[in-house]
Order: C-alpha cells, then structure tokens, then sequence
DNA sequence: CGTTTCGTTGAAGAGTGTCAAGGCCAGTGG
DNA sequence: CCACTGGCCTTGACACTCTTCAACGAAACG
C-alpha cells in the first residue's frame, strides 16, 4: 500500500484505467488483457486540486506524472526577472508533469483554473512498467515525443502569427479538444482569463479582448465573458490561413 | 554488418562512443564498461551532409536519431500556409530526430548549415538498448524531457521579450554553448543567416540586423558579418533581465 | 451589498514590420 | 587576376500592429 497520508488524496478507491473511459488518452492501444491489467498499477492514488491551487510548483521534486480524470490547468514558466509565460492548458485525458523527468525537478507551475481531480503516476511505476512491457515503453516515448511536436506548432504560432490569427488558431483548438471529449465543438466556456489567453498566445490582455470583439462583431462567434460559441469555424480556419476573411 | 548502399554513409568504420569525445553529450554517465560496450552498437553508420543539404523533411519515414559529430545544422517547421518557423539550431553533440517518434513520421525539416557528419542511431537499436539497460531508458526520456524544457525557454522568449531581449539572450545562449565544446565564448561565427536567426526569434531579418548594429554601437559586441565578438557579457545580461544596459 | 477581479473600449505612443536602395563578400567564368 | 553575379547584410523612411495607460462596466465572491 502507498504511502497515504498527503493531503487531498484518494487512495482507498481502487483504480481501474480500463473502466476509464478516457483510457484511449492514457493508455496505449493494442495491449493483451495481461498487459492492461499491469497498467492498472500505474495510478497509486488520486489527488483532488481546487481552483487555483498548484498541482505542483518549479523546484518541487518530480515525482509522478499526473492524468487528468476531470478539471482544466494550466502550465507557466517564469522568467528570472517575474515575467510568466503560460506554456500550455490541459483537459481531461492529458498528462502533466513530463518537464519533470528532465532534471528530476518540476520546471513549471501547473495550477488549477476549476476544481481539479488527477491520477497520479509516480515516475518509479512508469520505469517499472517501461521496464517489463515494450509497447508502454514506446507508448510512452510517443507521448513525450508528441508533447514535442505539439510544442514546435505553438513557437510557429508565438513566432510567424499575427493577433488574429493566433487567437483564430487558439479557438479552433480548443474547439477540437472538446469534440474529441464528447462535448459541442462549437459552444464552450473558457476557463482561463484574458490574461492567460494572452501570456499563452504572446499577446496582452486588451489585445485578447479586442479581437475576441472583433470576431464578434464579423459574426466569427459570439462572445459573453467566458462563454464562447463560434459560428463561422470556416472563416477562423482561413483566418489562421493568413487570408482574412472574404465575406 | 549493417546495410551500407546508402549513398553518403561510411559503414566501414568502426565506431566507438567510448572514444568519442562528445561522448558526455550523448551517452549517459555512470554506467558500468560492458554497458558502455552495449552503446557501441547503437551507432549503426556516420552519413555526412554538405552545407545546404536536409538530414530528412517533414514527411520523412522517421527511422533514426542522429548525434551530431560535427557540424551546425538548422530545424524548422512551415505552416500550411507556407511560413516558415526555425524550431532550433543543432551542434556538435546534440541529438536531432526526437520529433519523429511521435508519428513515425518527422514533422520538422532538418538542414545542414555546413558540411556536417552524424553519427545514425537506429530507433530500433534504441529501444532494443532502452529495454536491456534501465539507466539508458532513464537515460533517453530525461533527453525528450529535457527537450521539452528547452521549448518552454524558448515559449517564453518568443511570447514576452522585446528584440533586444532575444538577441541578447540568443547570442549568449549560442556563447554557452560554444564554451561547453571548448571553443571560445567570447568569439565565434554564427553559421545561420540574419533570416535564420529572425525566423527563430520570431523578427524579421532587418530587425536582427539593426538590434545587432545597436549592440555593436553600445560596446556589447563586435559584428563583422557572421564574425561575433562578445565585448560585455554582463551587459548581454542585463537587457535579457529586462533592465536596459545604464553604462 | 460592498469589494475585488475581470472584461471592454478609447486614445496615444512605442516597437517592429515593410519597402526600397545600396554595400559587402564569395564564388564563377572569362 | 579581374570583372561579374547573386546572395547576404545594412540602413533609412514610413506604415501599421500591438502595447500602454486610463476609465468604466460587469460579474464573482465573501
């Protein structure tokens, strides 16, 4: 048995990745019964953040890798001089923790933005199982090679993008990760501020605000706060296509 | 003895990691002589590029990493609409190919910016290494992950410094990094052409040039073309921190 | 219900980009 | 060896995007 005192744990539940039905995010596919059933292993607890509440902070030990069961984070950098960069968002089925591995020390901060609840991995169990089965092995390089990939389209979004079209590209995004959840693809709340839009997309907050106004107001989508519905997703995709809208 | 048609590759020789001087670069520390013996034959070839030639393109079957032997080559990855953004600039030492394990597809162009040898690590051969020795599968994940923590210095950078910011942090970085080779940090040729470096710090190439000119006319460096002199490394330092130089 | 945080909008200004012209340098061929 | 060529770099003037500063309104929270 784990240790269990932490605070904010769940580890009497006994964990099942394969009821879980964000499995395919986790978990490799292809895996005999014998293979999945080792995975169950994986999770030692669970762990629940509120709301604004770190996950972990840069500097901490690294320890685990986290999935997420249900909940939204954020992930940030900090310059020496007290500038933050918003690295990342992550929904349910993602893994966090992987700038971890690299010195054995977080180099992030991972914060929640609504109440929060992960699996957690401890890195020990991760090497064990690399260790004994070879499709995880793989599976799991794939997943930081991924992280990788995905980090070279945001610098070409950071590095070659004009406002709109970062935050046309941003939009389409997350309106593709809640599809591939099961939610509507084209009426979501976002969870993060103006401000964190911005330090994401390299933009400032009144930047964010002004073309979110401004795709309101070409009937790209409707904006109420945090409540965003997108009624031309065709038009973003040609926004971010660098050709701005021809209506 | 492995396939040795390949047009550019130099199977003959025997390669030696335990020889090779870049060996801490690649190679993971602390291991015992017969595990160093095992490493050996992760090299299966050398290939050479000339300048201006891709190691692979974006689309490439993703079959090897390579470790830089030596020579200076540039990433990238283009937009559908034809931008291009450099990912990285790659030396002597260094792996290159990590984005391709994601797909099995290399989502990145890779380019020689001067005649360059690499030394051809199967994947294969390093999954076989990763599932026999525990330190080298530690080994190889800390290199994805130290990649990933690589990107997020460079997210910040591109998301919340001014020009002077990133040119001053670049060429200090490139210094660093030259020390560590045993080469000059205060002195060196940079082999990327002002529209590399924009492209990678997201500026355009007149703005290298005359943010360069700045430093020159401020006493931080010397610049004759490619040719680079670090005059005030703490003045560098100073403009990455935010504060301007106060001489 | 007051307080605080967050979001919107306007006006003015700074920082980069764009366009254009000219200079430097290496490589090529006469 | 020299002139020519093309790629690369520098510099200026101007345009434009985004930021900064500021004020106000709306929602969230205790």
């Amino acid at each position: 048995m784990p240790s269990s005192s932490v605070l904010n744990t769940i580890p009497s539940l006994r964990v099942s990745c394969s009821h879980c039905n964000l499995r395919e995010h986790c978990v490799p596919l292809g895996l005999s019964l014998k293979e999945i059933d080792r995975l169950e292993d994986l999770v030692a607890s669970r762990k629940r953040i509120r709301r604004g509440e770190p996950l972990f902070r840069a500097g901490d030990r690294f320890e685990a890798i986290y999935a997420i069961r249900l909940g939204f984070l954020k992930s940030s950098v900090m310059s020496s001089d007290g500038r933050e960069q918003v690295t990342n968002f992550h929904m349910s089925g993602e893994l966090i923790g992987l700038d971890g591995i690299a010195n054995e020390v977080h180099s992030c901060d991972v914060v929640a933005l609504e109440d929060t609840e992960v699996c957690v991995i401890p890195y020990e169990r991760i090497l064990a199982v690399s260790a004994e089965i070879d499709e995880y092995n793989i599976h799991f390089q794939k997943i930081l090679s991924r992280e990788i990939v995905r980090q070279h389209g945001l610098m070409l979004l950071l590095g070659s993008m004009h406002a709109e079209e970062r935050l046309a590209a941003f939009l389409l995004n997350l309106s593709q990760r809640f599809e591939s959840r099961g939610y509507s693809r084209s009426e979501f709340v976002l969870r993060m501020t103006r401000a964190e839009i911005g330090s994401y997309l390299g933009l400032k907050l009144e930047t964010v605000s002004r073309v979110l106004s401004r795709f309101s107001h070409d009937n790209l989508i409707v904006v109420n706060q945090k409540h965003v519905q997108i009624v031309n997703a065709e038009g973003l995709r040609a926004i971010v296509s660098g050709q701005p809208a021809d209506v």
